[in-house]
DNA sequence: ACCTGAACACCGTTCAAGT
DNA sequence: ACCTGAACACCGTTCAAGT
């Protein structure tokens, strides 16, 4: 029998537009296709999102969700080293990015208000905690004054993804990358043990 | 008596377009509302763009070349040191994407054929081969073994000001991102003397 | 409750027609 | 050459109506 009459059609959304999005991009993202793929009638995904926009913010942190899981499975496979781990991280959230353009999109550069999104809120400061907390590990006991040593990082490896998705740095293929992000991380360790903030 | 009659509608298009992407963001950005914008009819600007891409190109190409002035008046107005030079660049990279956020979008999330527009191109190598050329002044005489360096100190720029646009950086307001991106700068000149690529 | 069809005011793009 | 109006196949969103 036709499922979406036992409170899953939401999921069903989200599945289905994870699926456009990962096809066409996110800026070709229609709702009304959602609700096709769906087996849905074009005005049904109103039951359970309030517009394209709640349904998009809803996408965001789904993925920041998957980034995170992702960013922990590579520790995971890392020695112990806290270098090493850091590494692990970065590399893994270059490869979230390359491998999840349109998720990143969506992460990073759509438009909902995210004061009224508190699940997307948490998602995205689970990132940047762990990041941090990898960081932490990396640096000297006393050595850590501020955040701007996280934000750095962060931002680099951010960078770096960005620019790797727009294919921006020439010849920016995967190996390419990633040899960019363990110079970033190597750079970026070496750095703070030398400059005062 | 009505201009556009005299080869200049597609600088007047492109001018309705700039004032709609800055008011309203490059995601509601619309061909029909910016040829209202310049007085004419709904598909005027067919005669001067192949279509929304086209024209979407168009605007990032000029983005280029504003971000790249803007970054030339920096350094004119920064002293001699060379790391000076070079942080006045980088702020001026961060202060564009901050004052410019639709125009940083259209130039690095929009997705047109780069290969057909040589002018893009160009105008994008232009701003990477000005900013190594400030950094290899800050390095050792001898220390230039690869492009690494420069994609380095790119990317970590260009995260900071991504993260900066989409507010991702908490606390993020001006003055803590300019003193982000002296860190960024910072902290990577010093790296760079100490690792080997 | 959950879903539907019809309707509204928009899109991007095309095309025959006007000057 | 350059511009126009009408038309086509779409959007997002709303709403009265069905079960």
């Amino acid at each position: 029998m036709d499922s979406y009459h036992h409170g899953n059609l939401r999921a069903a959304l989200l599945k289905a537009a994870f699926q456009l999005i990962g096809k066409i991009g996110p800026e070709a993202f229609t709702l009304r296709e959602v609700a096709r793929r769906a087996g849905v009638s074009h005005n049904a995904p109103y039951r359970h999102f309030k517009g394209k926009e709640d349904l998009l913010a809803a996408l965001a942190t789904d993925s920041f969700r998957q980034l995170n899981e992702a960013v922990i499975r590579g520790i995971a496979g890392a020695v112990e080293a806290p270098v090493e781990r850091l590494r692990a991280a970065a590399r893994a959230y270059l490869h979230f990015g390359l491998a999840n353009r349109a998720r990143f999109q969506a992460m990073f550069h759509s438009t909902f208000d995210r004061q009224e999104y508190a699940d997307y809120v948490a998602n995205y400061s689970a990132a940047l905690t762990l990041l941090d907390g990898l960081l932490v590990e990396c640096l000297p006991p006393g050595a850590l004054p501020s955040e701007i040593p996280g934000q750095l990082v962060w931002a680099s490896i951010h960078g770096i993804t960005e620019l790797g998705i727009a294919a921006r740095l020439e010849d920016g293929d995967r190996e390419r990358l990633l040899l960019l992000v363990d110079a970033a991380v190597d750079t970026l360790l070496k750095g703070l043990q030398h400059v005062r903030m």
